[in-house]
DNA sequence: CCTAGTTAGTATGTCTCCATACAGTATGGC
DNA sequence: GCCATACTGTATGGAGACATACTAACTAGG
């Protein structure tokens, strides 16, 4: 992986995104090999567990929750329910709406997730304190913040 | 921008991961947003101030160094190239390679692009501090090496 | 009521990238 | 020289997500 070698030579602005962006695309990967004998992804993990915690929600909360879109949670929820690993339910109150909620095997199959993240999570963290990602993650709430404000000032000007 | 929304609910995991994947698709959003009159994109962009910067190289190297694919690469440049921002040129050591280097029209198209990088690299270092925005690196590339030999264990293992 | 506006979920097209497979070309051992 | 191997650039198919537009259904104002 060539995850430090453009760290010098790359236009500065490169160097940023694309070290986070690599990041994002290994962790995602690392996860969908961890998983793949599971046949689940990341995202597929995510709304199970999701799911799991929350009980009966709607995709829309689900997506929002997520930080997806509902076609994408939508198409997610497809997966899962087609392998009876979650169950659409109708909500009583909005005919619009499904209440989407995890199986019994789907909480069966989620164990095994839990115990695969704990092991992953903790080789990632390998050589990393507490705090220093503490820090990392306040430092990129913090850009997130930023990038929100520059996306909406653009929407403005436009 | 639901950045910080899904902080405190979400399923750990998913916290570390979708900040950071966020956060990358943010960035990627913001540069687009900001260079789209110039009817260029991020990776674009990057393409042409490597380039710039290191004279005529082979297609493989810029992929490289910017830590994309060779298809993608070769993709980008045919789009700069389309738009007389790169030219290509036979390498005569090597008939497979292209050589490519930058324009005039680029050079001056890059002028602009470095003036817009700069105002909102500033936006973005917004109430970051330069030694947060250093450590910020360094525990990425530290996260990005554990990811390494995760993935490389990984393969080994199958 | 009933009409206008909003929301839930879905379908579709696009974007950006990867992985794989391929054809043409180089290179190093024999 | 010759062959196996490695490498360059391209084509193709797929993954994952977004934006847009659409249908069905809810809701509030008149």
């Amino acid at each position: 992986m060539s995850m430090s070698s453009h760290e010098l030579d790359a236009p500065p602005w490169l160097r940023v995104e694309s070290t986070i962006m690599a990041t994002a695309r290994a962790i995602r990967q690392s996860y969908d090999q961890r998983f793949s004998d599971l046949d689940l992804n990341l995202s597929e993990a995510s709304v199970l567990a999701y799911v799991a915690e929350h009980g009966a929600l709607s995709q829309t909360q689900i997506a929002k929750s997520l930080g997806l879109g509902r076609a994408a949670t939508g198409a997610l929820i497809d997966a899962l329910e087609g392998r009876a690993l979650v169950q659409r339910q109708t909500d009583p109150d909005d005919r619009r709406v499904w209440l989407v909620e995890i199986t019994i095997a789907g909480k069966e199959l989620l164990e095994e997730v839990y115990v695969r993240d704990q092991i992953l999570r903790k080789q990632l963290r390998n050589g990393i304190t507490r705090q220093e990602r503490q820090q990392l993650a306040a430092v990129l709430v913090r850009l997130g913040n930023n990038l929100a404000s520059v996306l909406a000032e653009e929407i403005e000007t436009t």
